[in-house]
DNA sequence: CAAAAAGGTGACCATTTGGTCACCTTTATT
DNA sequence: AATAAAGGTGACCAAATGGTCACCTTTTTG
């Protein structure tokens, strides 16, 4: 059966896909570019997918896909800090690979962009840009204040007020990429700030 | 001289422009239905505006104006609050116009679906999202540290940590409407929850 | 009032774009 | 080796879209 093994054609397709759905929006995406930049001719996109929009829904699938495993089981849970230190270095390696990571920051504006047009990408940017990551701090600061090591309080309320202004700030770093240097400097100082305000 | 009266052709264009653009994205939007929209033939609007180009152009000198003169200047300050009941009913009071204005969401929708598009859009959303009322927040809650209402701290970081996270709710709201009422009870939370925490 | 400016219309044009088709080449499959 | 399936190509099509033009009507203006 059809498998969308690493780097066959119909993968390269979904990859160049979100470059330029990311950059251009669906709309503004057109299958020759597509075509064009993975030196096939557009007749032969539809070798592959059937339309412009099953190319838009394979991405999707994949997108979608790639959240589950990551966000949706309780395997993927980082290991739990031990310290303050801890937490600290771990959300900012977090952060750094959100932040720098390319796939990543095409999805972001993939997202952002066309969060209004497709009820799919809707939901997944719920998921994105609230969602996983405060269930992901839910679970840590739950277990981090049972150990002791930050104060007692509503482990979901510090979550939502850990994760909302980190996701501000790096979809500030997405919209002004030449800005990136600065505000993760910014992220720093709130991580270190929110972590000292609430660590025992 | 030219003059963009309230209700001329000239602002009703820009008024529908603003709707199909924030709803369907910039190459989204085509001049025969915006043209249809307002009773008009498709050539008339060349009457009023050279291109599709100059509309989008005309309706972000529009949205920047507007910005001008509602975060730029000091005139436009909401008074102070002068308790921390005070405090927490104008800022819900700004939220709740800020979530239920028809005009604001589609301009909303509009920064956060173009802002990888246009270098104007890019800057308007970050004084969107950010700078504007982290700049307003960052004022007030100076003064209310100064009259002893809030505890002592850096007023530039508290206006950010109560800022950000209402604003990702907003843009929840904005997503997803349909959860509006349930999303506007959890702004109420936070923001009643924030007040507690920093009032003396 | 006459002239001109402003506002409006429908027909038309060129380009872009998603999609199809007949045909070719390479790679399995029996 | 013969056959079929998969992958690829260029020519072509129809629809959509930004823009133009000649022409008409209403409103301003000297």
């Amino acid at each position: 059966m059809e498998q969308i093994t690493e780097n066959s054609t119909k993968s390269r397709i979904l990859d160049e896909a979100l470059v330029m759905f990311a950059e251009n929006g669906y709309k503004g995406t057109n299958l020759r570019d597509l075509a064009a930049r993975l030196d096939l001719s557009k007749s032969a996109l539809y070798k592959h997918y059937a339309s412009k929009e099953a190319i838009w829904n394979a991405l999707l699938d994949r997108m979608e896909a790639y959240y589950g495993e990551r966000f949706g089981s309780a395997e993927h849970m980082p290991e739990m800090p031990k310290s303050c230190e801890e937490l600290l270095g771990l959300t900012m390696k977090m952060i750094r690979f959100t932040v720098y990571d390319e796939r990543i920051i095409l999805t972001r504006k993939l997202l952002l962009t066309e969060q209004f047009h497709d009820a799919r990408v809707c939901r997944l940017a719920t998921k994105h840009f609230l969602g996983g990551t405060q269930r992901m701090f839910t679970a840590i600061f739950k277990e981090m204040m049972a150990d002791g090591l930050l104060k007692e309080d509503n482990p979901e309320m510090l979550a939502f007020l850990f994760t909302a202004p980190v996701t501000s700030l790096i979809q500030l770093c997405t919209r002004e990429p030449e800005r990136q240097a600065e505000v993760m400097a910014q992220i720093e100082v709130f991580v270190k700030y929110f972590i000292d305000n609430y660590k025992k």
